[in-house]
DNA sequence: TTTAACTATTCAACAATTTAACTATAAGTA
DNA sequence: TACTTATAGTTAAATTGTTGAATAGTTAAA
């Protein structure tokens, strides 16, 4: 492939991926309203699929320091929205989990981010998007690849 | 479309575009050196596209407010990457343009990404991309029109 | 000419981030 | 057992990006 065509490809891509997590989030802000910031949701969705986890594993997962983790959680903790759980056995590690405001909250904004989704991906063929994700995923899957040869 | 469904693939999108985002921003950071943020490498690259712009115009295409841009610009100018000229017609108006040295950090930057995306895509058919970039534009495209009805 | 609109900036407040230092706990070793 | 090292999490200072409100200067409209 030419210099010039993947100069054009990778313009393409970053010019779209940009615009539209910038569109996503704007549509998603509204739902939001001053509850919460787009990170915090990040967070919170992630807590609330695993269940319980770690402010390491948290850091880990977000790609970021502990400390930015513990920043974050004690907002969301000031909120109501996070527990804090010490391990018994093990009492430097202290497991986060979504208080039952948390879940609410984030179940509540999880259904009104699906109605919009449902809205928009009406217009594509059930293939189209299918492909569209599997490709994505093969471009993450890459990128792991690429970041571990170094 | 079942609920399910929908559920599943904003999971998996979600997940995917954070994901990539995430491990591309790493890989860039290592080309960006302390020189710049990401967030000051795309309003460089916007700029080295269109040669010249006003805020008011970046603060409409990134999507933020105006005085999130004088201070990006501000950091952009210290550094002296930025240049700013007022319109002798309209003395309201400020064109930004990269001064050379800006253009020429842009440039080394571009190259090196150019070199990281060549080694990515070689491994997926161009059709396959050509693919994935329409559909992301279609996406991008409908989630324009989703916006304007409101 | 007065009023309204527009362009850009400044300032205060807040969120997210990194780096470095620190506390507390656990595990390994001599 | 006592010393050392490693791990989990927090704290504090500094930087960056963001919003919202106020402001200065300029242009357009009434």
């Amino acid at each position: 492939m030419s210099n010039d065509n993947i100069q054009q490809l990778v313009n393409r891509y970053v010019d779209v991926s940009f615009s539209v997590t910038k569109k996503a989030e704007a549509l998603i802000t509204e739902q939001l309203g001053s509850k919460l910031t787009h990170d915090q949701l990040y967070i919170i969705r992630y807590i609330n699929r695993v269940g319980s986890c770690t402010s390491t594993a948290l850091a880990e997962e977000f790609e970021v320091k502990k400390s930015a983790i513990t920043a974050i959680i004690n907002r969301l903790w000031e909120k109501g929205f996070i527990q804090r759980t010490r391990d018994e056995k093990d009492r430097r590690v202290v497991y986060l989990t979504l208080t039952e405001k948390g879940e609410e909250l984030f179940w509540r904004i999880d259904k009104r981010i699906q109605q919009l989704v449902e809205e928009l991906i009406s217009q594509f063929e059930p293939s189209e998007i299918e492909q569209f994700i599997e490709t994505y995923e093969k471009l993450n899957h890459a990128l792991v690849e690429q970041k571990n040869k170094k």
